[in-house]
DNA sequence: TGTACATCAGTGAACGCGCGTTCACTGATGTAC
DNA sequence: TGTACATCAGTGAACGCGCGTTCACTGATGTAC
């Protein structure tokens, strides 16, 4: 039994967080498995041993997400998921809308970043991201305490950060987040 | 003074159409060069004739929409561009977030099928998708006269939208589509 | 305790294919005379 | 009017590069004895 048992894993770990960064920025086609593995510190031809192909790799950058850097993103925020109230919801509005998620590319919700790619990959990926929606979703709804509100919400969020995401040199874009986030306080 | 002086002109067209709709079913990275051409009725090789290279024609296929397909669904969604009210802003509403449009992936606004493409496109492109979100809240605007609410409305659109499509085959997307619309029309 | 061994994560070269782009050539068309 | 010509949109072969994937090999590690 060379390597302890959890040697591969860990491995496994840091490809996958060096993918979800790469793809944030970047987009699936604008990564190659290089440019993953020379983040992750290995070389091109172990890829193999930890993934089928670069699509389950994007699967598992998506799902890593909630759990991860999603989960730092909600302690950051103050979120606590014990506790949600209708302040926690004005709270993560603010958070997901603001500026400094918008430029933090890396880090940034995948559900901004990637939904052109999401859409045309596998049902897995897809399956991923509907995981982050979902839970999206639930922690409006808990804190609000109305599905309608919650899933207006969401669509506010996604949308005027997309945009403003796709337009980041626009003026116009900024004035979309802006007021999406006003709409979404007033929901 | 060989061929006609439209002659080039009307090729051209062909061209951006094929392209339009390759783009937004395929994506930016799923369309190549020669599949556009054949559309057109053409080969490979002609097709710098007409372009510097992909990317130009991208951003001509996004600016396309407006004038192109996009004034032909407003015209059938009824919108009068001399007529504006609330209740237009209502039909627009419905119609950008009704199934027709969702299902419709070759004749769909490209704010909702190519925002991580444009997002990673040269400015050019990214012009052009300004312009398409532009000329969006200036309808709702003279509609609804509150920039605010056409703001947020917008985002309310392209929310539902992205997130729709994104995940076609998922409840949960037809659940936030159908809540913008909601929160659109109560705006 | 020390040593030989088996395992398998990781290496790096190679393969093969696709695609954006280039280029020499063709041939349809309008013009000059 | 008819014919030779110049132009340039369009053709199709070729180029070159990048990237996903494969594969024979290496070497670090834990285990058996």
């Amino acid at each position: 039994m060379p390597y302890s048992p959890e040697h591969k894993e860990k491995t496994r770990k840091r490809i996958v967080e060096a993918a979800r960064i790469l793809f944030n920025r970047y987009g699936f086609n604008g990564v190659t498995i290089e440019m993953v593995m020379e983040e992750a510190g290995l070389t091109r031809g172990g890829f193999y041993n930890h993934f089928e192909n670069k699509e389950a790799l994007f699967a598992a950058a998506v799902r890593g997400f909630l759990m991860g850097r999603g989960a730092q993103w909600r302690e950051e925020a103050g979120i606590d998921m014990a506790g949600l109230s209708p302040q926690m919801a004005q709270q993560m509005l603010e958070s997901y809308l603001g500026t400094k998620h918008l430029g933090d590319l890396e880090g940034q919700c995948p559900m901004i970043a990637l939904p052109s790619d999401v859409a045309r990959a596998s049902a897995d990926v897809q399956e991923a991201y509907q995981e982050l929606l979902s839970a999206m979703v639930w922690l409006f709804e808990e804190s609000v305490g109305s599905r309608q509100k919650a899933l207006s919400m969401a669509a506010l969020c996604i949308g005027g950060m997309v945009l403003a995401r796709t337009l980041p040199s626009s003026e116009l874009g900024q004035e979309v987040r802006e007021a999406a986030l006003e709409a979404a306080r007033a929901v």
